[in-house]
DNA sequence: TTGTGATAGTTTGACATCAAACGAATCGCC
DNA sequence: GGCGATTCGTTTGATGTCAAACTATCACAA
């Protein structure tokens, strides 16, 4: 309760604008959820399968950085959609210490069904914004995100 | 690709503000992390002591509403609060079903030390804003979040 | 050539998370 | 009072998540 009161006016109106963009974060993602789950793949999975469509074959650690998840994490996500056939590891010749992940056709038949999909689920949801405050929050965000200093946009959280 | 250019530029807007809003939204929860892990808890652990502490004991059922969270994981964070000996769960004489949630002393100490440097950590993270986008960005994300329709704020996301 | 250091991916152990199934207790209503 | 419906918490099984330890490979220098 000392800092509750410490700094103020921008001390409160700093705590509910963070607790707003938390709440709406979190909402915004449980709302869009269902709409990937239901083809029976989760969020993560997604992730993968919307980065190798669009940026092609990639190796673990690049993925990784895309989705700004931990190498370890790769494995087990690369694991579950191998195990479902949606993507293949292909050995590199080259550098045969990595491992290049590929879309296999079924994998690509679901992405391209599921991305217009969610595209507009988003649309949708952020329909309650005019273009004027959708420009706006996304000046602010980046405002927010790029925040170099300590753990910025850059190393993408240290994971790794 | 053909969803990036449907609805022209509001498509394009939209999905523009939607990814910096998730980046921001997980880099600022990543940048906060370490204060709150440095005491030997988890973010969520950190939730269920706060809302104790500001709150007073509670179920699990009004601790998972709190948190959105399924009440199977309140179980679980509880089970390792528990462990650590920072709450203690008490039967409810009245309800027997209920079983109510308690700070221990060390939970309390421990909420007491930790909650006024995130606080501040809170408000040095969102010094780039101006009070008067503080403000814009609290109104924005009500908005978003609130959103009715499917998966409101009211039911916290499904989660039971 | 060898060996030292960096890099790629996997494994391990701990925690979070959900949905669904389950057992215990309570409530609603007749 | 008694029984079906509901509520509470736990358990189970699957997935995600990280950090740290480990294995294999590569790069480069002495």
């Amino acid at each position: 309760m000392a800092i509750r009161n410490r700094g103020s006016s921008r001390g409160r109106l700093t705590l509910d604008a963070f607790v707003k963009f938390m709440r709406a974060a979190d909402s915004v993602r449980a709302r869009l959820e269902p709409h990937i789950t239901r083809h029976g793949v989760t969020t993560t999975q997604f992730g993968v399968l919307e980065a190798l469509h669009h940026v092609g074959p990639m190796n673990h650690r690049n993925l990784g950085s895309k989705l700004l998840v931990s190498k370890g994490n790769v494995t087990v996500v690369v694991d579950n959609l191998e195990r479902r056939g949606l993507v293949k590891r292909v050995a590199d010749a080259q550098d045969r210490r990595q491992t290049i992940v590929h879309l296999t056709p079924a994998g690509r038949r679901l992405i391209r069904r599921m991305f217009p999909q969610q595209a507009s689920a988003i649309v949708k949801e952020f329909s309650v914004l005019t273009v004027a405050e959708l420009t706006t929050l996304a000046r602010l965000c980046r405002r927010l995100g790029r925040q170099e200093g300590r753990g910025g946009r850059g190393r993408g959280t240290s994971r790794e």
